[in-house]
DNA sequence: TATGACCCTGACGTTAACGTTAAACTTTTC
DNA sequence: GAAAAGTTTAACGTTAACGTCAGGGTCATA
């Protein structure tokens, strides 16, 4: 038995489409999913450690086999990394939220508009949660950029000062 | 005597010209500017031992004394630390590039093209070294402001949806 | 089925960027 | 001019994010 997943991982996917190239299946190796992702093997055993990149599948043995799914979930954690400089902790913040926000969507889908009070005000809460860490995100991600936009400028500047000194040593 | 500066500090002055404002004068100390900087007096230190900020007064006693052109230095520092992520060695080298450009710029003003071959290869050298760090550094900061974006993007997206599903709990 | 290539789980090591503390010295203030 | 407040150097401590290594299993392939 290669792969201990007791339902079937196609007919299962929580999406339910099919996927557009039928995977070859049963994941790829730790350092082959490490070397696609440009990171070491000891770092995705290290984010699974701090519970942010949980391969969905287990060889019989006990070695991680990684999705093409697994492999799109370390891509944003890498780029809330190194896109927006967020520490560890912070990406599991957003990213639970985040979780929890599909989670919401879901339960929302399913029970169609019939949910009790209690249910809606909850939902409403998270949804408040949500829009209040997206708000302050956003607000950061911007004066980030229009700082580095001045810095930007600034090096612009620069630049056309050594070009006038290089233009005038003939 | 409480300061070690025999030449006249304002007298002296790299640019000729006199300061706005008369300076207070004799610097602040150092609790004081980490204060003003939102820093630790520790980190001034740190940085004075890593060579990227000395504070140009001491006293006779050896205590640091910050002026306020100190202080714009540092505000330097921490926007290459805080905006561009930078890591103390690379500001470390930016720093010291820009600072070999100003006395370029100084020599140059203060030859007036009367330099010898030698002297110009040399500016034209440190000319193109500029060009090349400037150039990397703006390609880096561009793609980085670009993927930056994209996030934004889609952060409204998704807090559009959070607000289309917060109106349907009415 | 053997064997080389991988992987597992500890566990200790490393680096950057400071934090903290101690013992002695300066500066300021009353 | 003496206490209070602040500073100095030196040295060890801390944290995040992994690197590295040992000892022992697992996988793929010939």
């Amino acid at each position: 038995m290669p792969v201990t997943t007791q339902p079937d991982p196609v007919l299962d996917r929580p999406d339910a489409a099919a996927p557009a190239t039928a995977p070859s299946d049963s994941g790829i190796r730790i350092s082959d999913a490490a070397a696609r992702a440009g990171v070491s093997a000891r770092t995705l055993r290290y984010y699974e450690e701090l519970g942010l990149l949980t391969p969905s599948l287990y060889t019989a043995g006990g070695e991680r086999r990684y999705t093409d799914e697994d492999l799109e979930h370390l891509a944003r954690i890498l780029e809330l990394r190194e896109v927006l400089g967020m520490n560890l902790d912070e990406i599991r913040e957003f990213l639970s939220l985040e979780t929890r926000l599909d989670e919401l969507r879901a339960t929302y889908r399913a029970t169609k508009g019939s949910t009790t009070k209690k249910a809606r005000t909850e939902q409403k809460a998270t949804l408040q949660e949500a829009m209040v860490l997206n708000e302050s995100l956003a607000e950061q991600i911007s004066t980030k950029l229009e700082r580095m936009d001045g810095f930007r400028a600034k090096l612009r500047h620069d630049a056309q000062r050594c070009r006038e000194l290089l233009a005038e040593l003939d």
